[in-house]
DNA sequence: AAGTGGTCTAGACCACCAT
DNA sequence: TGGTGGTCTAGACCACTTA
């Protein structure tokens, strides 16, 4: 299903200079408590280092990572701790394990941006990949009127951004209009024909594009009245109760990479969350 | 903080007749490949054989589990694969460790409450509990009209449920208006009073009056406009925009327990997720 | 058959909490 | 001081994938 992709020559050497405290440092009686090298658990620290490889780009997604053995022995912890470590990095959604073929950084398919964030749904339950409609594309300087977008990336008045619409359809009917905002500098490059021709979704672009890896999101919603902009792209009356969802993703360390204001039409669809995983 | 809490006597008894598979089965050698005792790994097996003791209430929440050195001894795995078994319901937020101190079957605290399940915030994202007003209980059977709840809940028309409704405001303005479907069976001798004089969040009280703990839910959310009903109890004008929230809260085994509408005014407030999990 | 991740064990030591 | 959970190790074997 999947190639099994080269691994990086460097990355050994890399991970020997990020390992945590040159050899046998934390192990029985680490030096005083926790104030000596790094900070807190060992496999904290074999985390950290993989995490660092992976953020910059030494392994791009979709790339396996030396076998388990290996990784421990270039950190110099045991097989125990190295897998504690790429144990949570899982769960995180960075990495991806397959039995008998290796761990791979994680990728955007479409599977994930579907499940892992938002989504939409028919009233029935039916699910669907949305049709995606360009709607608008430019740069500009970010106003004193985009308060929200603003504060969510934490820009200054002034600085550059990209600004898409977009219009999501399912079967054929408008349900989504949504209004990206993402900062010009991150995005060096992008195009509208960039958008137009991108095969997955925009998450993938931002990822084979630009090195960004969107990793979770903070949504604050509520229901508003259509606006006239709105209601013309929805196919609704203006004044229909619509649900606004504004969401912000991030990256390593937090960092904001797009603000996204989501107008959804609710008739014939919900929104949807599972609360707490599944057993 | 916590009373250290007893330990009941017959748990070891309990756990040794759901062992997996009275010692040394799955070990090395396990007999063919997974046909033979229970299934899968054995650290799933000890799962599965600590949440049927819990699921009993052979411990109530708040309860401290046998160490486990005593656990992995009674049911004959190792430490190591006892501590997986456990690290899996604490994930799950079954149960709740705490160092030097032990393990305890987890209650339904304000703040799990708060933090686990959908939350309503002020727009400058001020988080505040709720102020609680019941403005109606009532014993019926489910008709037809309500097809939602009875699909939730799988029950069948002409079943006894309890209906509750709910007035929750913050600062003294009416946010959410909660209409609540409960299976009368599960929740037998529930009372107004009782409602009214619960001490905490409702979902406490399903646990310690009816040793139900409610797991995990799932929600879909949609805009619509605010019927007269509805208006009244919020305080806005009829046809303004709300958000529909419908819940179903489940228990172990994904048995539905509870089928929630809330109608919330998100005038000044949001309502917010953060997914996945922060780093 | 060789390599990878997945499971299980057994034991040592640490950090924390109660007494 | 003694008990609890938390970390780390070292090695054995299993299940799966690929060639």
């Amino acid at each position: 299903m999947r190639k099994p992709a080269p691994v990086s020559a460097l990355l050994p050497a890399m991970l020997r200079a990020l390992a945590p405290g040159a050899r046998g440092v934390g192990v029985g009686a680490g030096a005083g408590t926790e104030a000596a090298g790094g900070a807190g658990p060992l496999y904290r620290r074999a985390k950290r280092a993989l995490l660092q490889v992976i953020e910059q780009g030494a392994c791009a997604p979709g790339t396996a990572l030396p076998s388990e053995t290996a990784l421990a022995g270039t950190l110099g912890v045991s097989i125990g701790t190295l897998r504690r470590a790429v144990d949570e990095l899982v769960a995180d959604h960075i990495l991806v394990r397959q039995q008998g073929r290796g761990t791979f950084v994680a990728t955007h398919d479409a599977e994930r941006f579907l499940f892992q964030f938002f989504h939409v749904e028919r009233a029935d339950g039916h699910r669907e990949a949305p049709q995606v409609e360009l709607l608008a594309f430019e740069r500009q300087r970010l106003d004193g009127d985009a308060a929200e977008a603003l504060e969510a990336l934490r820009l200054r008045e002034g600085e550059h951004v990209f600004v898409i619409q977009n219009r999501l359809s399912l079967q054929g009917r408008p349900v989504v209009f949504d209004r990206i905002v993402l900062p010009a500098p991150m995005f060096r490059g992008l195009t509208e024909k960039k958008l137009r021709e991108r095969p997955g979704t925009i998450y993938q672009l931002y990822q084979s594009e630009f090195a960004i890896t969107v990793l979770r999101a903070a949504e604050r919603a509520r229901a508003v009245p259509a606006d006239r902009a709105t209601a013309r792209v929805l196919g609704v009356v203006p004044g229909a109760a619509v649900m606004q969802v504004r969401r912000t993703a991030l990256t390593f360390g937090d960092r904001p990479v797009e603000y996204r204001v989501s107008t959804v039409n609710t008739a014939r669809h919900d929104y949807v969350r599972m609360l707490s995983r599944p057993a």
